[in-house]
DNA sequence: ATTTAGCACTCATATGTATTGAGTGCTAAG
DNA sequence: CTTAGCACTCAATACATATGAGTGCTAAAT
């Protein structure tokens, strides 16, 4: 059954429960729709559609004498058809853009606010996944010595990402030879993917730096984090502590298990999977997510871009009760607002 | 009333109802204490102890049909004299064993999976401080190009801390210029403390720039930020859902306070100043504790050394009703190992 | 053919009451 | 000084009852 099928008095019906639902979390019912929906009937007609609504599967009865909540599929059918656009308050707006112009320099710190100001203003927990960048390849490495058995190992990738790392080595060597490893290391490896670097290519750089040989493990290591770091990027939680203003979460023990399980990088990564290479704004209700552990959460995430390409993800995690509409707009007005801040921050290439 | 003026058996009472409490969370009565104390007294001789031990204010009764409850008092003197040490199991020992060998090459994600470990061996929330490394000096700037309008700023502290960022500049710049600005840059600027540069200091590098003087900014920036971030380090809570394992948690809205408290940097700096500048293990119980939000609290805080001055603070929070002696070894063990692994990792200076 | 007033019925929640039992302090005997 | 005995306290638990929001169904009204 198709939610168009559906009378319009039915649509404005279903749609006026879900909506007093998501602010009051108590089953609705009959008397307060007729009230609410300015449908101009009584009770009694809204009981029987409530219990065809209910028939078709839009809502569901937690016992006899409750009121109506909304199924699965019920959400499912009020975020792509019924629900009508939020405005964004004053305050949305204020600290977005705020943000957007407090100018963090530093990548990491920036998402890890993105993600704070996004539970701050949705109310409900944050995931942001840090870039994703696959197949990156490397711009340029640079050993910069620092004393004779420590030296500063800089990589930068082809997305303008940097890395460095200490590196100590078991055997001494003068900053001029050092110098001299840097560019060739650098010759050798630059434009390489930080992937793809073939046994041949590290043999023969072995053999090209011969007796220095052995200031190249800390540097292939540091490649090989590097790598690894941006394909299976971190995903960070933030304000997890708000699901307690929620009824759904009142339950310690349920709760406390949510909580272990989004503990965990794997787990978070999974939970963000409905958004990977999906641009614009992914939402899964309920059981609609494959991860069992979601069977009674949705999940809103939005894509940010650097450059042109989506890499990252910025999501929020609550009720399948949620404010859909409410924040979906938050989420769609802060990733462009992040999109048009980091286009400007990796800047038109020039070459 | 000193704990050692009180006579053998009392003390023994008093541990035996602690360690009971600790263990069990229910006030302990007297009758339990005659059995597990060992003393071959009847109950009704325990109870006229108790009742003088909680006359002189060791021992606390939540209400007048239930068994006794250690006050503030009583827990300071357990772990100040009543204590014994505690074994660590084979657990622990492999845990922390693997973790100092498994060598994770970055320090911050080091500390990170310190704190995580800390949090499963004690069954606790943990708070990990980074290092906070007073009085940095400069030991070396670098300004390496990456385009004409991009180059990455690369900045050595004396402890051996490294900062990298991107800098971004209005004007272009040609990579052999910058390598010059760079070298200038390094001049002036070596050896000068992170927070003390002086006015005087800029005015000359911007005269001895000259045209090349709007590069000077995100280096001043950069060099900003990181004091910044040297003086009032990061600390990372986390295991945070363990609480909920404790019956002193299971009130919701008190517990979302608690947490919502701890999210808060500043917070959790001040939960850790007890252990600043004090060196090995620190312990605060309940209202010991400046923060009011710690009234009901007790916190165990070991230092981590970097060569050897204490830098960090690897420390547990949890109910006043902790296993103190558990935690306590935990921590010693873990922190004396890090502190052995750090100062490898740091080495010994060679000039 | 719809709509609606009326009414009996359901059931989660709240409130009140009785019971239970762990633990105490006190007294008097050992 | 120790301990058996006992009356007393009070949180916790269980149980019974009341309340009321909400329902489905029927029959009359539109």
């Amino acid at each position: 059954m198709k939610i168009m099928d559906l009378n319009e008095r039915k649509r404005r019906i279903l749609a006026a429960i879900i909506e007093t639902y998501i602010e009051t979390a108590d089953p609705v019912g009959s008397k307060a729709v007729a009230e609410l929906s300015g449908l101009g009937v009584s009770s009694a007609t809204i009981r029987n559609e409530m219990a065809e609504l209910e028939e078709l599967g839009w809502l569901e009865q937690p016992h006899t004498s409750a009121g109506r909540v909304p199924s699965a599929q019920g959400y499912r059918a009020y975020v792509d058809y019924l629900m009508r656009r939020h405005r964004l308050t004053d305050l949305d707006l204020m600290r977005t853009n705020a943000f957007l112009h407090s100018r963090v320099s530093e990548l990491e710190r920036m998402l890890d606010e993105a993600g704070r100001i996004i539970s701050e203003l949705t109310g409900y927990p944050s995931l942001t996944m840090r870039p994703q960048l696959r197949g990156s390849a490397i711009r340029r490495i640079d050993l910069l010595p620092v004393d004779r058995h420590q030296f500063v190992l800089l990589l930068v990738t082809t997305d303008g990402m940097v890395k460095n790392r200490i590196c100590r080595t078991w055997a001494p060597i003068e900053p001029a030879l050092l110098q001299e490893v840097s560019s060739l290391v650098d010759r050798r490896l630059c434009g390489l993917p930080l992937t793809g670097i073939s046994p041949a290519v590290v043999e023969e750089l072995h053999r090209a730096l011969d007796d220095f040989s052995f200031v190249l493990e800390p540097v292939l290591q540091t490649i090989r984090e590097a790598a690894e770091s941006f394909e299976t990027p971190e995903v960070v939680l933030d304000g997890e502590q708000r699901l307690f203003d929620l009824p759904e979460y009142r339950d310690l023990d349920k709760t406390r298990d949510f909580l272990t399980f989004l503990q965990d990088q794997g787990a978070r990564r999974q939970v963000l999977s409905p958004a990977q290479g999906h641009d614009g704004i992914t939402i899964t209700i309920g059981s609609e997510h494959p991860l069992e552990e979601l069977r009674e959460s949705s999940v809103i995430m939005g894509n940010y871009k650097l450059g042109d390409r989506p890499v990252g993800i910025i999501a929020v995690i609550g009720p399948t009760r949620m404010h859909y509409n409410r924040v979906f707009s938050q989420i769609e007005y802060f990733t462009q607002g992040l999109n048009h801040l980091l286009s400007q921050l990796v800047g038109p290439k020039e070459e």
